[in-house]
DNA sequence: ATAAACCCTAACACCAGTGTCAGGGTCAAG
DNA sequence: CTTGACCCTGACACTGGTGTTAGGGTTTAT
C-alpha cells in the first residue's frame, strides 16, 4: 500500500511515518516510481510506534528496541525493561514538580480570594 | 548597578535578564556607554518575575501583569485570577495525562516480570 | 599602556514532532 | 489531453527559555 492509505489507516500523518522512516523506524520499499511500497505488517509497526510514543519515550529511544519487540516478546528485549524505569521516574519527578506548582497555585487563589473578601 | 550585579544578586543568568527585557518584563535605564543600569527595585522585579515563571507562567503571561502586581496587591489585578484558573487547569489536565502514562507503564512493568518469571 | 574583567548586539543551537510550502513527478478517469 | 488526486524531496516555522560564540567596545587597576 502507498503512503496516504498507511497514513488513513493508522491515523498518523503523512508527514510524521516520512519522519519516522528518517528516524530508522520503518524502511518501507520503493515502487519503481520512488513511490513508498507498505507491506500490512507496517501498520502493525506503525501501531507499535504510536504505543511506545503515547508512554512518553522519543523516536530515538524507541529505535534502540523496535525491531527486537516487533520479533521477540516485549519481556525478551533487554533495552525495554531500563528504559520503562528510567521514564517512570521522570514521570514521578515531573509529577512531583506539577503537584508543587498545583500547591502554590491553589495557595495563591486560596490568598488572593481572602484578601478581596476583606477589602470589601 | 550592572547587568552582572543584577544576575549576581538574583541567581538569573545574564543571558536571562536581557530576554526578560526583551520580552517587555524589564526596562533598564541606559548608561552614556550604552550599559543596562539597573535600579535597586529591579531585584524585586526580577525576584517577582522568578516567582511567576516558578508558577509555571510564559514571560509573555507574565508581561500581562507585572506593572499592576508591582504597584498594587496582586489582588486587585484583574488578569492575574483567571491566569491562575487556566493555568491550574492545564496543570491538572498534564497530571492526569501524566499520571495515565505512568499507571501504563507500571502495567507495562508487572507484565513483563511476570512474563519473564513464567518462562523460567 | 596593557591585561583582566566587564559590557554590548546579533545570531545559531537545542528539544521533537508536526505543519506547511515550494517545486516537481505519476497516474487514472473523463 | 487535461484535470485531479496522489506521490516525491527539501526546507523553513514553531515552542520558550537558555547556552554559547563571534566580534567588538569600556573601564579599572597595575
Amino acid at each position: 500500500m502507498k503512503i496516504g492509505e498507511l497514513a488513513a489507516r493508522t491515523g498518523v500523518s503523512i508527514r510524521s511515518l516520512r519522519y519516522y522512516e528518517r528516524q530508522g523506524l520503518i524502511t518501507p520499499l520503493r515502487q519503481a516510481n520512488g513511490y513508498r511500497e507498505y507491506s500490512l505488517l507496517s501498520v502493525e509497526t506503525v501501531e507499535t510506534i504510536k504505543l511506545y510514543l503515547n508512554l512518553g519515550l522519543s523516536t530515538e529511544e524507541i529505535a534502540g528496541f523496535l525491531n527486537c519487540v516487533l520479533k521477540k516478546k516485549e519481556a525478551f528485549c533487554a533495552e525495554v525493561m531500563p528504559l520503562y524505569r528510567s521514564k517512570l521516574e521522570d514521570i514521578e519527578r515531573q509529577l512531583l514538580q506539577l503537584n508543587q506548582i498545583k500547591q502554590n497555585l491553589e495557595e495563591r487563589i486560596a490568598s488572593i480570594q481572602q484578601e478581596q473578601q476583606e477589602s470589601e
